[in-house]
Order: C-alpha cells, then sequence, then structure tokens
DNA sequence: CGTATTTGACCTGCGC
DNA sequence: GCGCAGGTCAAATACG
C-alpha cells in the first residue's frame, strides 16, 4: 500500500500550467499557510480543517489517512491552532487502508487511527471508524474524490436553508458514507464529512482540474 | 431495462 | 414519556 494510488497534491498543482506558484513543490501543510492562492490550480480553495471526532484539545495529534487526498496526514493541534500536514513517515497508511474496521471496538479503533486522546465509546460512528469533516471553497455541488458514491437520502436540517447530502461508497462491501451540505455561513463552501475507512483501493485517480488539464 | 436519484416514511438518540 | 432533529430505508421516479 502506498500513497502512490493517487497524484499527489503537489503533482496536482504544477499540472496546472496557467497560474505559477511560489512554491513549485507543496505540502498540504503549505497550502493551508501560504498566501498563495491555489484556488485556481486546484478548481477549488482547500480551507480549513473542521472536526475530527469530538473537540480537539491542546496537545492533541492524530494520525489518519484523508479520504479526500488519498494520502497520510497528521493532525496536531498547539497553541496556534489546527495543524494539518503531510504524514512523511506514512504512520497511518497501513491501518487506515488495509481493513475494514466494522467489526473491531473503540479501542482498536483508537490503536488504527494512532489518536492521542480518547473517543466517546457511545460515539455511533466509531462503529466505522473516524470521521473526518472538511470545508471546501468550491462552486461545484459534488467533489471528484475518486470513490464512486450512491446518494441514499437528502435532508433540510435546522437553521440551514441548504439541504444535506447523504451517500455511501458503492463499491462492494465498502460501508463509508459521506455527508455534503452547503456551509450554513458562507454558501460558497461545501462542508464534507467522511465516515470510515474504504476497505479498497481508489477506482481511479482522483482529479480536481483546470480546463486544460487532461488524464489517460 | 438497469441503474441512479428523489423523497416521504420510519427509526433512533437526545433533551426536556 | 414526548417531541424534535438527524439519519436511513425503500418505493417511486427519472434517466441513459
Amino acid at each position: 500500500m502506498s500513497t502512490s494510488l493517487a497524484p499527489s497534491i503537489a503533482g496536482m498543482i504544477q499540472a496546472a500550467p496557467s497560474n505559477p506558484n511560489p512554491n513549485p513543490n507543496p505540502t498540504i501543510n503549505d497550502i493551508f499557510t501560504s498566501s498563495h492562492n491555489y484556488h485556481d490550480d486546484l478548481g477549488f480553495e482547500l480551507s480549513d480543517y473542521l472536526a475530527f471526532e469530538d473537540q480537539l484539545g491542546d496537545g492533541y495529534t492524530c494520525n489518519f489517512t484523508s479520504p479526500l487526498w488519498n494520502t497520510p496526514v497528521i493532525l496536531q493541534q498547539n497553541n496556534n491552532g489546527v495543524i494539518l500536514q503531510e504524514d512523511k513517515n506514512n504512520t497511518s497508511t497501513e491501518s487506515s487502508l488495509n481493513s475494514n474496521h466494522d467489526d473491531m471496538d473503540s479501542s482498536h479503533l483508537l490503536q488504527t487511527n494512532k489518536c492521542s486522546k480518547r473517543m466517546k465509546t457511545s460515539d455511533k460512528s466509531n462503529v466505522n471508524g473516524s470521521r473526518v469533516a472538511f470545508r471546501i471553497k468550491t462552486e461545484l455541488e459534488i467533489l471528484d474524490d475518486g470513490y464512486k458514491w450512491r446518494k441514499y437520502g437528502k435532508k433540510m436540517v435546522k437553521n440551514n436553508p441548504n439541504p444535506r447530502n447523504y451517500y455511501k461508497c458503492s463499491s462492494v462491501g465498502c460501508k463509508v458514507k459521506k455527508r455534503v451540505e452547503r456551509d450554513l455561513n458562507d454558501s460558497s463552501y461545501v462542508i464534507t464529512t467522511y465516515e470510515g475507512f474504504h476497505n479498497h483501493e481508489t477506482p481511479h485517480s482522483f482529479v480536481y482540474y483546470n480546463t486544460q488539464m487532461q488524464f489517460d
């Protein structure tokens, strides 16, 4: 198992010739911290990390494989806020991509997620593994993350005029779910929440593209 | 005709 | 116990 299944963030940015950026080989962290606007590179703007299970506390760290990028990342909370960066030691890839966690108890999930803070055992999301939410600025309703999704529900939520859409991974035996909704405060942002781990490889490389980009 | 989406009904958890 | 809100199911419908 390796992250070579999907193009790296850096690779995607380099593939956008119309918009040279100051750092030709940025990390995920660069994207979050740089003043450079990566919107034109990626087709959307990576905004900020929203939530991982319960509230993050000072000193909280968590390793997981980003379902959005299919690359290992480290989430860390310190005095300066939340930091999301690439996990160059790839400490989370094996645990999160190799197996289906349906039959594991919450303590095993904690172990495989390598989180430093205990998850609430009563949390329903632990049945399928971790929950990761991203807030992304995009005009698109559905971002192609490389996986095939089947929509199974749509719901209006309280205090939000925008509906929440529910999707399941259509791969046989994979129970990963995601919720997609527009941000209440700024409808130009889409909040995507993933629950669980894929027990299969990405069907095809995911692409956030500019009009000039071609694949295959 | 097979597959995906829509949408109302139903289920479940939680707060009061 | 009751009502509300969020999540899921499944029949109906749309679409390629």
